[in-house]
RNA sequence: GCCCAGGUAGCUCAGUUGGUAGAGCAGCGGACUGAAAAUCCGCGUGUCGGUGGUUCGAUUCCGCCCCUGGGCA
């Protein structure tokens, strides 16, 4: 258990990296993503990954390390984390994990249910059926199948549905048999120095419109592009990036630039709301909060 | 200056044969255990341009004024 650590998590735009980046200059400390979308290879400038300049003033770690052709997962995520920690004897230096994907945070904090894989199979088949017959008759077959589950699922929540179905139908038991039980946290989270960034609304919505201008003049167009050219499922994490079907519409000539600038300031406004929605309740008093 | 059209939510607009109003978008609140930048749930936030008048009652009808767009000069 790694005794220590600091957290930083934070919506995004809130400038958590550069504070995670002084922090690492300050204390020698290993900088590690604690961010979804940031694992992602070809992304770097949408998903706001560190650049060279960063990369290069400290240590970094877990960041694109991930090809967008892969289903990436908080699971994966965990045990690329505890693989780094071995691998690099970490265990006795100062950690920062910065990012803000909430529920990362809490896997590490709090331990993660052990889980059957899932034969890819499986998954197709559940997934093509919700195309299919819609979320309420999937609800109504785990209505059948394990009542408990179909009671905290609501019949509209397809992914949550296709999620217990899969687990049921791979490992014979229902999800929430996996997940009375959790792992042993990684971070100790006692010791830990945990940081919540609280940027104001009005203020977050320029830096984010000011980051999206930016981003698209060092290449954002073409880091789409690219991605595009890997002609990769819809359905794929990565291409699930705020901006990836904004700039595939304009790379498309489906829309201007202008618009895609707008429909992405609404979407990650959207984003940043949720994430401050989840650390506000989901992440305990012991957080400190930092105005940003 | 005159003639039209319009002024209703942050934006675009609907509506009320007179009983203080509702859609879309934006926004806000919430849920969250391997897709979490995902997925899902909930909520109109309003001097109906201003001011007089008619009326039991005006956002609605009438007068005047202001503003915006178009036309004629």
């Amino acid at each position: 258990m790694l005794k220590n650590a600091t957290l930083i998590a934070g919506p995004t735009a809130s400038g958590k990296s550069s504070m995670a980046l002084n922090l690492a200059r300050q204390t020698g400390g290993v900088i590690v993503n604690a961010d979804s979308m940031q694992v992602y290879s070809v992304l770097r400038l949408l998903t706001a990954r560190p650049g060279p300049e960063e990369l290069a003033a400290a240590p970094h770690r877990l960041y694109g390390h991930v090809h967008p052709s892969r289903d990436y997962s908080t699971g994966q995520w965990l045990r690329d984390v505890e693989a780094l920690v071995e691998a690099e004897d970490l265990a006795g230096s100062q950690m920062i994990f910065v990012g803000g994907t909430g529920l990362y945070f809490r896997a590490l904090t709090e331990g993660l249910s052990p889980m059957p894989d899932i034969p890819p199979q499986v998954r197709r088949a559940w997934r093509a059926r919700l195309a299919e017959e819609g979320s309420a008759a999937l609800h109504a077959i785990l209505a059948r199948t394990d009542p408990e589950s179909a009671e905290r699922i609501r019949p509209s929540d397809g992914q949550r549905i296709v999620r217990a179905l899969e687990v049921l139908e791979a490992s014979g038991e229902a999800i929430a048999w996996w997940q009375a039980r959790r792992s042993t946290p990684l971070v100790e989270a006692a010791s830990a120095r945990k940081f919540v960034l609280e940027p104001d609304r009005p203020g977050l919505a320029e830096k984010i419109d000011r980051r999206f201008a930016r981003m698209l003049e060092e290449g954002a167009l073409e880091e789409v592009r690219a991605l595009l050219g890997l002609d990769l499922p819809a359905d794929k994490p990565a291409m699930k990036a705020i901006g990836v079907r904004e700039l595939a519409d304009v790379l498309a000539g489906r829309a201007g630039v202008a618009e895609a600038a707008a429909h992405v300031g609404t979407a990650t406004r959207r984003y940043a709301k949720r994430q401050m929605t989840w650390f506000r309740h989901q992440l305990g008093p012991d957080w400190e909060r930092l105005p940003a």
